[in-house]
DNA sequence: TTGTACGCGTTATCAT
DNA sequence: ATGATAACGCGTACAA
């Protein structure tokens, strides 16, 4: 009475596949198939019989079979340093409001800022034949580049713009947002300057804002101060601890430059709490702008990152499609956001 | 020559096979799944014919085609009300890290506080096949809740603890979490209470820990002195607006119960920027206990959620899999964590 | 408008 | 240890 083939499916599966939408809705498995992916193909009469049916037995489609039948994914894949970062957060929510509409889905995976991780993950994250690849940075290992260019779907490269882009590249240089750093404290007329930085060796980004950053004050014929590279993660706390550091040295400093805005919170944050006068001893600048950074007293002075514009555009250029489409480059700028630390 | 299928594949797709890794190995396709798979079951020389074949060809196996043959997806997917707030991004990375030593990918979708897009959200990703789902809060339409009933894999409901769960259910009481909010408010001898919140009609949660804070004074023969809620989206700055808003009011005040950390920090600045002393003139409370809490001047007294041993918990009950196994709730607790700012 | 047959790339099963 | 073959559930192409 009841074929073997269904004994089968029930063992693997309790799921409900189209044949049994079919069956039980008395018509061919197309016409259930086409009732819910193109209704308008279906007649009027039909599509009610197969949506109740659907209802009925709790029908979900399985994605498995169709992309594997379909050869389309709508899958679109966003290779991020951290899950837990709310920089990061916001580019991938940026990016997943852009796609959703479009029917993608969105699948995150994090390289806890290392380049063989990025590499492991990115062959891992191939296998599920994503349509696009937003990845962060311009760094990779050279395996990598060699799997991201074979893939043969859009990849786009996020947050810093480089020289010699995978396929598309949105971003800024952070070298320039560094120098663009110095400057400001330079023209407020300090030049006891120092540069408070965390997990260094691991961040291109931050590693390449220091640099324009040291090389802005050399233009001017000044050394930083004094470099304190934390050992901590980054973080509120950890800006908080080297700036107690800072402090303890005894070195002259009148500014500091904090590769990021957590670090740059919680410096401003142990400056207050050690009795330093925002801007007056000691003027502050850090690099992304957190909404965080506009409400804390003093505010703090920083270099804004357009995150919702990158995840927006890197989701628009994934979407665009092929490779050869439009800009390969696009410089998003950043913006020096003057607030009350300097 | 060659056969048409060949034709046909590399038109659908660039894709390497695992045909094709087979014939250039000179060996059979079960060979080849097998060397990777199970590379015990295969002879040492063939092993490794198969993995340079691998590595010539640039070969990632298909998870479509594989998932489907093998009814197992290896995904896990979290349904969380936001992407960007770094609250869902630490539980998310939390689980994360306890899932992919186990082989098994996050896909992340979101609901943008909503029951609604929540049903929706839930009917796609059960497409995927998911091993178990983790989603956030006890609140959902009965479609959602019949339709995670029936899906047969394991589901954790996350952050609250509730009376009727669907599977597993881990998190807290937030009414609970209010009233210690309260209680500790009054036991620092404040007695003109106000609260402030901010999207409180979509946040279930936010709701009863409001519902909690109330009974609490009402325990004690006290009633909110004001209540601030406000339009803005939850965040820094709407904190700080409501809390313009509440000094602006007149009303005498000399304590404030915000609903969440992000509420409470941008409130601490705006009142400190008003000339308000804190705590001495106003004590503030809020709820999460974010990083950045600690940090501010003054620091923040709040109520900390155990989001990493929540997300690593939540992780856990899905590869301890099948329903019936082991708690079906887990009360992870709360800590009152006394700071400056009361 | 509706249905049939085949193929998608892999794993499971059973032979060898 | 290795290989041939049948699913897996759906979409495409074409026939009816």
């Amino acid at each position: 009475m009841t074929d073997p083939g269904d004994a089968m499916r029930a063992k693997r599966r309790g799921s409900v596949t189209l044949k049994d939408v079919a069956r039980e809705a008395g018509v061919g498995i197309m016409t259930v198939s086409r009732a819910i992916n193109s209704p308008d193909a279906v007649s009027e009469k039909l599509r009610t019989r197969v949506e109740s049916a659907v209802v009925a037995l709790g029908y979900v489609p399985n994605r498995w079979a169709g992309t594997l039948a379909s050869a389309r994914s709508r899958l679109v894949t966003v290779i991020v340093p951290s899950l837990s970062s709310r920089v990061f957060g916001e580019i991938v929510s940026a990016a997943d409001a852009v796609l959703t509409p479009h029917g993608y889905q969105i699948m995150v995976s994090n390289t806890a800022f290392s380049l063989d991780d990025e590499e492991t993950v990115c062959r891992k994250v191939l296998g599920w034949r994503p349509e696009g690849i937003i990845i962060s940075g311009i760094d990779h290992n050279p395996a990598t580049r060699e799997m991201l260019m074979q893939s043969g779907i859009p990849v786009v490269e996020a947050l810093e713009l480089g020289s010699d882009p995978i396929d598309i590249n949105i971003g800024i240089s952070h070298a320039d947002a560094g120098a663009t750093a110095a400057e400001h404290l330079l023209s407020r007329g300090r030049r006891r300057i120092a540069f408070i930085g965390a997990e260094m060796d691991l961040d291109f980004r931050a590693q390449r804002r220091r640099a324009g950053f040291c090389e802005a004050l050399a233009r001017h014929g000044v050394t930083p101060a004094l470099e304190i590279h934390h050992s901590g993660r980054v973080g509120f706390a950890t800006g908080a601890r080297a700036m107690e550091e800072l402090l303890a040295s005894g070195e002259a400093v009148d500014a500091v430059f904090c590769v990021n805005d957590e670090l740059a919170v919680g410096a401003v944050g142990a400056a207050i709490r050690n009795g330093r006068a925002v801007p007056d001893d000691l003027a502050i600048i850090g690099f992304s702008d957190l909404d965080v950074s506009a409400e804390i007293v003093p505010s703090l002075t920083t270099i804004r990152l357009p995150r919702v514009e990158m995840g927006r555009l890197a989701a628009e250029a994934v979407l665009a499609g092929r490779r050869e489409t439009g800009e390969k480059r696009i410089d998003v700028g950043y913006e020096l956001v003057v607030r009350e630390s300097s």
